[in-house]
DNA sequence: ATGGGTGTTGCGCATGATGCAACGAACAGA
DNA sequence: TCTGTTCGTTGCATCATGCGCAACACCCAT
């Protein structure tokens, strides 16, 4: 792996917290002030990195055009997102649509719901993932080893008393998971929130993307969210037929 | 400029095209593959880029998470400061900016007149909606059905005889706004006091900030102050590039 | 004037990025 | 099964390149 480039990458991250100047940016990567300057250079010349007018620095335009088109790249989420808001329309819950890439659980989109009572999540986000449903479906579907791997590598921090604790008991929820093909997380990361999941599938039967519906104790109870599971299921299978069933976007 | 960041960062428009493989890679850059890869391997560890299974690579949806996150920190406020202080020192007005949050139109920033007359505003304090310039340009930009349902959901409270009476004639005049890309309130809010406003957009052309100009009758007259509009509109598109991070401006 | 805070430049040194060549793995055809 | 091709990967010797330093330029306060 190449230093120079490993250190200019290292200042996106740092960036996207917000604008910073010359010396903060030198002192956070633990280097002289010139070769961050050097560093921000390349990155302005490129356009990933903005000057704004008080000299100091921020993301520029061209990462937006680029994770833009990263995302477009995900035609996962072009093709779910009308059907989530449909099952907003249908359930007025917060519904979110994730994937696994990297080791990493990601928010890729979400449609708030129409109660008052909201739940922070953000898109672009890594989710929980020890205890998130979505998290738990795209975990479920590797292989063992893989499982295993991640299982062990992971922190399994409470955030409530219901939080999955260890390596163990994860790994266990993962074959529960994957074999009843949905999943579940109540009250593990947020005491008063529920969650219900199903997995949407490639033509391979892999699973490409997982999609959840929230909703907080307030509003229904976790046996209320759990009659909503055939609806949910559907509207994954759904969105799994319509990803694998239409033509390849890719281009020859 | 460090041609190892360089050519690291030439990789990703590349891979915006669609997946490429190691080999297309050394290619394009015009370098040796064990070069390519090693670049490759750092832009993977921060998870820029993603090999799929058949070992190509692609954009990472780190790239995704990475833009959301800018995005949210981006200040408008911070960097429309500036701009808003100098229009206030061309006109002498009361310069007011003002987001959209939660169906409620917010002042977040505000100049105050350098005539002794000033207005009644408050930063933080939610803005008459239904009235206010600012209000019009925010709510123009939203989705028509979200605009009906805010419309609908509305009081209309008389402030004067000039205010907009009922949704109706809300949905028009924001329809009105939507199609000319500027704002007025004309004594809708207080009897004595005009006002016009441009949007402020970000990357996507979306409305992310609303500014205004305000003034009471005994100092300019509508007719005066709408000569003001070529101004504020430069103002708000100048704050909208920067805030969008164009600058092509390679600075001498 | 003076001092402390920036960002910028030129330079000599050695680190670290480079291309090569050899290797391994997967695949296809004979 | 063998043989040739095409991938990705590794170790290594070379020297280009990125490095930190120190000096400089600039702006603002005092």
């Amino acid at each position: 792996m190449s230093q120079t480039v490993d250190r200019a990458l290292s200042i996106l991250p740092l960036l996207a917290e917000g604008p910073a100047d010359l010396g903060q940016v030198a002192d956070r990567l633990g280097v002289h002030k010139s070769t961050a300057l050097r560093l921000l250079r390349t990155l302005h010349e490129h356009g990933f990195v903005y000057r704004q007018q008080d000299q100091r620095y921020r993301l520029g335009a061209r990462l937006f055009a680029l994770a833009q088109e990263a995302v477009e790249n995900l035609d996962v989420r072009e093709i779910a997102h009308p059907h989530l808001v449909e099952l907003n329309a249908q359930c007025g819950h917060t519904v979110h649509l994730a994937v696994y890439e990297e080791e990493e659980v990601l928010y890729i989109d979400k449609v708030e719901s129409r109660y008052p009572v909201r739940m922070y999540s953000r898109i672009g986000k890594p989710v929980a993932i020890t205890v998130a449903a979505v998290a738990k479906l795209l975990l479920a579907d590797l292989s063992e080893p893989e499982r295993r791997a991640i299982a062990e590598k992971l922190d399994y921090p409470m955030y409530t008393s219901r939080s999955v604790p260890n390596a163990g008991a994860f790994l266990k929820e993962l074959a529960v998971v994957r074999e009843q093909g949905w999943a579940t997380d109540l009250g593990g990361h947020e005491e008063s929130i529920n969650c219900i999941g199903a997995p949407i599938r490639g033509a391979d039967g892999r699973v490409v993307a997982a999609m959840s519906v929230s909703a907080p104790n307030v509003v229904v109870t976790a046996e209320e969210l759990l009659t909503l599971l055939p609806l949910v299921r559907r509207t994954a299978d759904t969105i799994s037929r319509e990803y694998s069933g239409t033509t390849q976007p890719k281009k020859a």
